[in-house]
DNA sequence: GAGCAATAATTGGTGACGTCAATAGTTGTT
DNA sequence: AACAACTATTGACGTCACCAATTATTGCTC
């Protein structure tokens, strides 16, 4: 038990960064990141998200959604359509070829979790899970 | 259960930013960041590593190593001695100003991980670590 | 209902960081 | 003696978090 690795907060930093790698490198032939990767999924759960929403939930910098929103719209993922009730806003929306594209991706995510948690049997992932989510939900 | 949040993997790469963020506000009136905070926690357990060491055990890449030491021997923290056996390594330890602020902000680390795991009570807490140290175990 | 603070998206800049390629000096091997 | 492997180092490139400023629009307030 030596050095930073006995602090639980130290450990998280450095599964967070293995754990983006991993799915960097997986989304890595699609030519998009983690982060395009979050906004599609966020997007496929809410059918259809105003960019600040997606700038509180998932914790990116309001100037990073645009960044990320141009390059999802370029490859035809997602559409900008104006806010209806306020013309400020505008509401992100996945498009056909998004959701496919989330379709085919689906198991490889989830291949890329498994073997992060490769370690641990289901009960043991659950627990886990359950932990990080109790820490995920703080102010 | 919405979106990327109810994936491990994403969560744990959430966490670790929250978590890198706070250490390194936390050592901000130091000077100091959470690499350099690494690299002396890492020295104080071992007595002297080779650079090539720190690489591999903190998993940063041999030229951070080098400007992360450099900034160390700037502030005293630690100097570069020449490895007896080997011309081509030098040998990082810690200098008496070193141990002195880790041991001035040890307790302060440990208020950075207390804030970080604040809803979960001790035997949590212990779970959670030992779960991380698994998977951290891994190739 | 006119003026003004707050808000949504956007642009731009800065510093930290991971990654990779290249180099000089040194060691071990054959 | 020649050559492959290794250590520390430098430099470059792209990503990312963070902050400030701008434009268009909305809601509040007096």
């Amino acid at each position: 038990m030596r050095g930073l690795h006995a602090d639980t907060g130290y450990l998280l930093y450095r599964l967070g960064l293995r754990s983006g790698q991993l799915f960097n490198t997986f989304l890595q032939e699609s030519g998009l990141r983690l982060r395009h990767y979050a906004v599609l999924r966020y997007l496929a759960g809410s059918e259809g998200a105003l960019q600040r929403e997606l700038s509180a939930q998932l914790g990116y910098d309001p100037s990073a959604i645009v960044g990320l929103v141009d390059d999802l719209e370029k490859l035809g993922m997602t559409e900008r359509r104006p806010s209806p009730d306020d013309r400020r806003s505008k509401t992100v929306v996945l498009t056909d070829t998004g959701r496919s594209f989330l379709r085919g991706t689906d198991e490889a995510g989830r291949r890329v979790t498994n073997d992060l948690l490769a370690p641990l049997d289901p009960a043991e992932r659950d627990t886990l899970q359950a932990l990080l989510l109790r820490i995920a939900d703080q102010p």
